[in-house]
DNA sequence: CGGTTGCATGAAACCGGTTACAGCGAGATG
DNA sequence: CATCTCGCTGTAACCGGTTTCATGCAACCG
C-alpha cells in the first residue's frame, strides 16, 4: 500500500532537500553531496539517500541551485525576429535548432530563447539583451544571424559572456563564431559547371555587407582565376538571398549584350527564381543554362528541374556551436572561428554535360 | 567623470538589492515594493530608487526572485525530436515558433526549450518532463505535436501544469489545445473543385490516428455529401504525410478502374509527391487532373503548377497557444479548445476550370 | 486632546539549495 | 599512550530576492 502511494505522490510532492536529510536522518549538507559529490559521502548514505529522494520524489530546485552556484545550465538563444520582411525564413533554422538543441542537451544544458529587444516591452534598451542573460544567469548565448546588425549583439559579444554566433564574425574575448566554408562552397561549384564544360560563368551574389555573401563572391572569382577564366563584371549581379531578388537578378543576366551558359546563384531560394525567370524567357535549364544554388534547402530537391546546389551542414552548426559555447562555459580558451565543409549535391540542373 | 564611469560599469555590476537599499538609504523591502507594487511606496521614494537603480544598472536576479515567488515567468516548449525520421521536419513549425515567441515575450514570458526524454542522458524516464517542468519552477507549456504520441506527454497534461497543445487534443483540467478548422478546410477544398466542375473527387489523407488526417477525411466526406457526389471507397488513399507517400497514394489512384479529375490531398508535402506521379503517368495538372493540398507550406507556391492549398493561420498557432497558456497561468479558467480558421489559396493546380 | 485611521516603511523570516569550516571517531604512527 | 591523519558529517552562513507583521507618524475626528 504504501510504496504505491509513494508513487503516486512522487509526482507531486515538492519535498525540499531539509525534509529528504531529515527522513534519511542525516543533514542537508550531506544530502547535498550525495548528488553533487557522490564520491566524498559514504556509500551506504549515499545509497540511502538517493533511494529514499526516488521514493518520494525529490527534485532540486533549480532556481535555488542557480542562486547559490551562480550557474543556470541555461543557453540564450538570440535570434531576432523582427527587423525582417514580413515572412522571413531563415533557409534551415529548424535544423540548426535541432543539432543546438540536442547537443546542448546532451551536455546537461537547457536553451531559453532570449526576447528581442523588438518585442519586449518598455524594456527596449540597447543592452536588452545583456540584462536578460544577466538577469536570468545565462552560462552562455548562441546569436543566429539575423540579417540586419543590431548594436546589441555587438555589446551583448563584448560583454565577456561566453558567446558563440552563426554566420557571422564577432569581437569579443569570450566570443567566436561557426560559419560554412562559404568560399570553398562556391569553388565546388564553378569547378561543377567547369568540368560540364560551360565556360561563361556568371553569379548571382547575396547582398555585399552579410558574410555569407561577400565569401561566396569571393570563392567564385577564385575559382574562376584558378580555372584561367575571365572576369566579366557584367557577369556579377547582387542578389537578396529571396526568391524575387534571385528573379530580378536573373533578368538583368539574360538582358545583358552576352549571354552565361551557367549561373552560379549563391542561394537556393534565388535559384528557384532564377529557374523561373529562365523559364519566362523561353530558355531551358540546363541545357541553355545550367544553374547550381547554393544551401541545399527543402525546396531544391522538389523544384524541377531539381537542383544541384551546395549543401551546408545544417545540424552541425547546432552542435559545432553547443561544443564551443559549452567549453568556453567550462573555462577552456575561446576557441578559433569553427569553419563546416560543405559538398556538392548533384542534380538537374547542371546535368547532363553539355 | 563619475556619471560616465557609472555608465560603463552599469553593463557589469552585480549590485544587489541591498546594495541598492544601502545607497537609497532605505530598505531592501521597499526597493522590492517599488519594483512589484510601485503604488504601495511614497512617489518621491520610488522616483529615487528607480534612479539610482537605473544608475548602478541594478538587476534583479530572476533565480531569486522566482526562488521567493514560486513563479519563473518561463513556459517550457515541449519539442520531441526524435523518434522521427531523420530529416522529418514540421510543416511550419519555424513561422508557429515566431509566433509563440512574440506572444510570450509580449506577455513577459520566456521561452524554454525542454530537453526531450531522448536527448538527456541517464534520467530517461516516463515522466522526465513533468519533472524538468518542476525542477524549474516552469509556469506551464506549450506542447507541440510530435506525431508519435509519448506517454509523458499524457503525464504532462494531466499533472495540473496549465499546459497547450498543438494539433492534439489532451486531457487534464489545465490543458486544452490549438488546432486549424481541418475539417471545415477540407470543405472548401472540395467544394473548390466542385466549382471548378470535376465530380469524381478522390482524396489521399493523412495517416488515420492522426487528429489533422482524421478530420481533414471528415470533411471531405461531409462535403461530398453535402454535394450529393458518391463516396466511392476506391477514391480513398491513405498517405503518410510525407513526398513519398503521396505519390504512392497517387500511384494506386491512378493504377484503379476509374480515375478521378481531381484529388484533395491532405497535406502540401503529399501534394508535391502527388503531382510528380501524375506527371510520371503522362498525365497533366490541371488539365487531366486538378489537386488542392493543405497547409500552405513555402514549396507550394514555387512548385510548377503552383498549389492550390488550404492554408492554415501559422503564425496563429503560436498566438493562440500562448494567450491560452498564459491566462491559465492567471488562474483563469481552461479555455475550450481553440479552432483556427483556414483559408483556401487558389493557384495553378485547380485552375482553369475544366 | 485622546483615540482612530491610514500611509509609508523597516525588521526579520523565508524560499531551497551550496559550501566553508569545524568536529568527531577510527585507525595509523612514533 | 599521545598524536596525527583521514574520512565522513553537521552547523551555520550565504546566495538575492519577497512578504508578513509590527511600528512610527501624521492627519483626522468627536
Amino acid at each position: 500500500m504504501k510504496p504505491v502511494t509513494a508513487r503516486c505522490d512522487s509526482v507531486w510532492s515538492v519535498a525540499t532537500i531539509r525534509e529528504l536529510a531529515r527522513l534519511c536522518g542525516v543533514s542537508p549538507a550531506t544530502v547535498s553531496r550525495a548528488f553533487n559529490n557522490p564520491e566524498v559521502v559514504n556509500a551506504k548514505t549515499r545509497e540511502q539517500v538517493l533511494r529514499t529522494a526516488r521514493q518520494i520524489g525529490y527534485l532540486p530546485n533549480e532556481s535555488a541551485r542557480t542562486l547559490a552556484t551562480k550557474k543556470s545550465f541555461m543557453v540564450g538563444l538570440v535570434w531576432d525576429t523582427d527587423h525582417r520582411r514580413p515572412g522571413w525564413r531563415h533557409p534551415f533554422f529548424q535544423e540548426i535548432l535541432i543539432g543546438l538543441k540536442t547537443a546542448l542537451s546532451g551536455r546537461g544544458y537547457h536553451l531559453l530563447m532570449l526576447a528581442t529587444s523588438g518585442d519586449m516591452g518598455g524594456e527596449r534598451t540597447e543592452d536588452a539583451y545583456v540584462r536578460a542573460v544577466r538577469r536570468h544567469n545565462l552560462d552562455g548565448v548562441v546569436m543566429i544571424d539575423s540579417g540586419t546588425w543590431d548594436p546589441s549583439l555587438r555589446q551583448l559579444s563584448e560583454s565577456g559572456i561566453p558567446c558563440v554566433s552563426l554566420d557571422r564574425p564577432v569581437e569579443g574575448s569570450r566570443a567566436t563564431y561557426v560559419t560554412s566554408d562559404n568560399a570553398g562552397g562556391a569553388r565546388l561549384a564553378v569547378q561543377h559547371l567547369h568540368e560540364r564544360g560551360r565556360r561563361a560563368i556568371a553569379t548571382i551574389t547575396g547582398p555585399a555587407h552579410t558574410r555569407p555573401g561577400a565569401e561566396r563572391l569571393r570563392g567564385y572569382r577564385e575559382e574562376l582565376s584558378r580555372l584561367g577564366l575571365p572576369q566579366r563584371p557584367g557577369f556579377v549581379v547582387e542578389g537578396d538571398f529571396y526568391l524575387s531578388g534571385g528573379h530580378a537578378a536573373m533578368r538583368r543576366l539574360l538582358e545583358a549584350d552576352e549571354r552565361p551558359d551557367a549561373v552560379f546563384v549563391a542561394g537556393d531560394e534565388m535559384a528557384v527564381g532564377a529557374l523561373r525567370a529562365i523559364g519566362e524567357a523561353g530558355l531551358k535549364v540546363p541545357e541553355d543554362i545550367a544553374l547550381v544554388g547554393f544551401d541545399d534547402i527543402e525546396v531544391a530537391a522538389l523544384v524541377p528541374p531539381s537542383l544541384t546546389t551546395v549543401a551546408q551542414d545544417k545540424a552541425g552548426f547546432g552542435t559545432a556551436a553547443a561544443e564551443a559555447v559549452v567549453s568556453m562555459i567550462n573555462g577552456a580558451d575561446t576557441p578559433p572561428p569553427r569553419i563546416l565543409p560543405t559538398t556538392l549535391v548533384v542534380r538537374g540542373s547542371s546535368t547532363p554535360p553539355l
